[in-house]
DNA sequence: CGTTATTTTAAACGCTTGTTTAAACTGACT
DNA sequence: AGTCAGTTTAAACAAGCGTTTAAAATAACG
């Protein structure tokens, strides 16, 4: 494993637990049982380093994600459930790609979302707008008759609830486990996500 | 304006603006024109300052959520929307209270969730504990078929939706000017949020 | 007025942060 | 063996952090 690797594989899963503000190189480094100096070496700066661990799963995801996007609107008779229903397998093939991956980017999305007065929001809208488009398009067929703005905002909204939802998911399953006695896996929580968000895009426009 | 005031009212803007861990006391204290040593002196620590600003809503918010719950609840036909809309009138009245109120509590709530490993939400539930069980019990007269477990879930969907929106709400504002070339207030997010939570909390049951 | 008590102040404390430096090491090619 | 690019290392850097100290200023009260 090379030292650049070790970097990323710790960065990811500090970051995705404690934020990009809350993780200093000093613990990336000492978990990665590399020299502090390797970060800046191999990456520039810190900031380079989120890029990198960000980049490393969208170059990974976005390409399936926007073939399943577009694959899902070959359906003629395309619900909002199909859509949504879309990301699934994307998103769990991260756990191939990696242990842990499909929750680690999750969270590490919510932290861009929240940390760093969007600066990775900018950089994920720019750097791949392939995603976002065809989701677009996708809504726009299941529910044509969703105005602009209103699509806009349940679009941020669902973001929203996803997010949220993953970016405290491990605590969300013990409190779940908790209360009602039986396992649960990050599936039963998409599984659960999916209707909900279907129903909020899918909610009747609002009288004004 | 005491200095005690003044502190708050400075840390409370900067806190919605860049997060917890994202303000430091020289911020809050330059921007409050008083001194460094003054956070400690009446405030403590840092912690207590954040616990400080919360409060100050919290105690001016909650009593009016909860009454405006019990109300709600009359209601022999009640639906999800007129549960989520009780909260519109006591989230806007914090604009009475101080300038830019509500939007600057939603904001912190948001911070408070995704900030500092959860300990404001540990705060959050122990101090202020009448307002979720409230809220808890309206949903169910709305939608007595819900399951309990669904419920939990889609009560956390809920409140990823709020919480995120609200904590990035300056910047989806912005967005949303520029793309339908109109201004926009906080109240337009909460007027657009409510359908989607309550058609979201209100899906039909997945099937297992 | 004089004497407490409260508040404000400037300065320093010890610590952590991201980044840079320059020397040491590594492995491959001539 | 000798050279040289690539990599790793320990040490230091300046800057920022939350907090503490002790003296100065202000307020309150007999």
């Amino acid at each position: 494993m090379s030292t650049k690797n070790k970097i990323l594989d710790a960065a990811e899963n500090l970051f995705a637990d404690k934020g990009f503000n809350g993780t200093s190189l000093r613990e990336i480094t000492s978990q990665a049982e590399v020299n502090l100096a390797a970060v800046n070496y191999h990456f520039g700066s810190k900031k380079e380093l989120i890029k990198a661990v960000m980049s490393r799963y969208m170059n990974e995801l976005s390409p399936r994600l926007e073939s399943a996007l577009i694959d899902v609107c070959r359906n003629d008779e395309l619900s909002l459930v199909d859509v949504f229903s879309a990301f699934i397998e994307p998103l769990l093939s991260l756990n191939d790609f990696k242990d842990n991956g499909t929750s680690n980017f999750l969270q590490l999305l919510g932290r861009g979302y929240t940390d760093s007065q969007g600066f990775l929001r900018w950089f994920l809208t720019t750097q791949y707008p392939g995603v976002i488009d065809n989701f677009v398009l996708a809504v726009q067929k299941a529910y044509p008759e969703l105005g602009a703005e209103e699509m806009f905002w349940r679009l941020h909204f669902t973001m929203g609830t996803v997010v949220f939802t993953m970016s405290s998911s491990d605590a969300l399953i013990d409190i779940a486990k908790s209360d009602f006695e039986r396992s649960l896996q990050i599936s039963d929580v998409i599984r659960n996500v999916i209707p909900y968000v279907a129903a909020g895009v899918g909610a009747p426009m609002p009288q004004l």
